[in-house]
DNA sequence: AATGTAGTCAACCGCAGGCAT
DNA sequence: CATGCCTGCGGTTGACTACAT
């Protein structure tokens, strides 16, 4: 980052500078949110004498200096999110960031471009996948624990979310209607709004049904109680229709099929959704 | 050790929508 | 109602870094 800038760096087009930025610009535009908090971006030239357009300094702000930035790497359960929320918006990267506390759109569409975007699985998925099917598997091996001692003491089955919801046949019936199909909260702001179609609540159910469990633990979390619904959000795999965009399919397959993991089918079922 | 390639990050651009005038 | 400005969004590009050969 500090390092002096060649190539687009430095340069100034009809006065305004352009590329990367220095320690001394990000303290101006820093303090200039301190004092006058966001917006107002076009203001901020004159207000501190930046030679950055408007544009430019939100953008810096939102992707790089906003102090609620969460730095790091996509964790596996936000890569999950991203998978999932991608799956019901497709590129609405911003849309998606607001499910993702501290990640920006810029930051998730950069990493859904090198991770997904390719033909093939890159290492890091297949990383990923390694980390999601050993976290996986220690999960189910904790969650049979804790549902054996739950099963003793807990005869009166609370119910909620047991995984019996579309566990026995015909998950296509149990579709819309179920909590699953009101994901995040975002997701239910914008079906309050009229957006959300029953496509989306379909590919969102498949999408569920995908991804779990990890990621049915943390949307869920959230949408569960939104939609004052049960979580039945497992018991079956990808389907093929599943997804935006078909160019992705190979590496959904790859990295979500769960071929690796020997698991018995109900030990499976049970461990994920006991989870609620 | 040198070189090539892939991955990651930061920043730019153009466009569209919202809002004030 | 029309127009212009501002903001936000998505796509793209370029530079740097890490890893592989």
């Amino acid at each position: 980052m500090e390092g002096a800038p060649l190539g687009w760096g430095r340069q100034e087009v009809d006065g305004w500078r352009k590329g990367p930025w220095t320690s001394q610009e990000d303290k101006l535009l820093v303090e200039h949110v301190r004092q006058h908090g966001e917006g107002r971006w076009n203001s901020v030239s004159k207000l501190t004498g930046l030679k950055r357009s408007g544009k430019s300094c939100r953008l810096r702000w939102v992707n790089y200096l906003r102090p609620d930035l969460k730095r790091g790497k996509i964790t596996p359960q936000e890569e999950s999110i991203i998978v999932q929320l991608h799956a019901l918006w497709g590129n609405r990267w911003s849309t998606i960031a607001r499910s993702l506390p501290g990640r920006t759109d810029n930051e998730i569409k950069n990493y859904w471009r090198t991770h997904f975007k390719k033909g093939k699985p890159s290492k890091n998925i297949e990383r990923a996948r390694a980390r999601f099917l050993k976290q996986r598997q220690e999960m189910q091996s904790q969650q049979q624990l804790a549902g054996q001692v739950a099963r003793d003491e807990n005869q009166d089955g609370g119910g909620a979310r047991t995984g019996t919801a579309v566990d026995d046949d015909d998950r296509g019936s149990a579709v819309v209607d179920d909590a699953c199909a009101a994901p995040a909260p975002a997701v239910a702001a914008e079906a309050a709004a009229g957006h959300h179609h029953h496509h989306e609540d379909l590919i969102m159910h498949d999408a569920m049904d995908f991804m779990c469990p990890m990621s049915c633990a943390l949307l869920l979390h959230g949408a569960v109680h939104q939609g004052g619904g049960t979580g039945s959000c497992c018991g079956s795999t990808a389907s093929d229709e599943y997804g935006s965009g078909e160019e992705d399919a190979a590496t959904w397959g790859s990295l979500w099929n769960l071929d690796g993991v020997v698991v018995p089918d109900d030990a499976a079922a049970g461990a994920c959704c006991t989870l609620w």
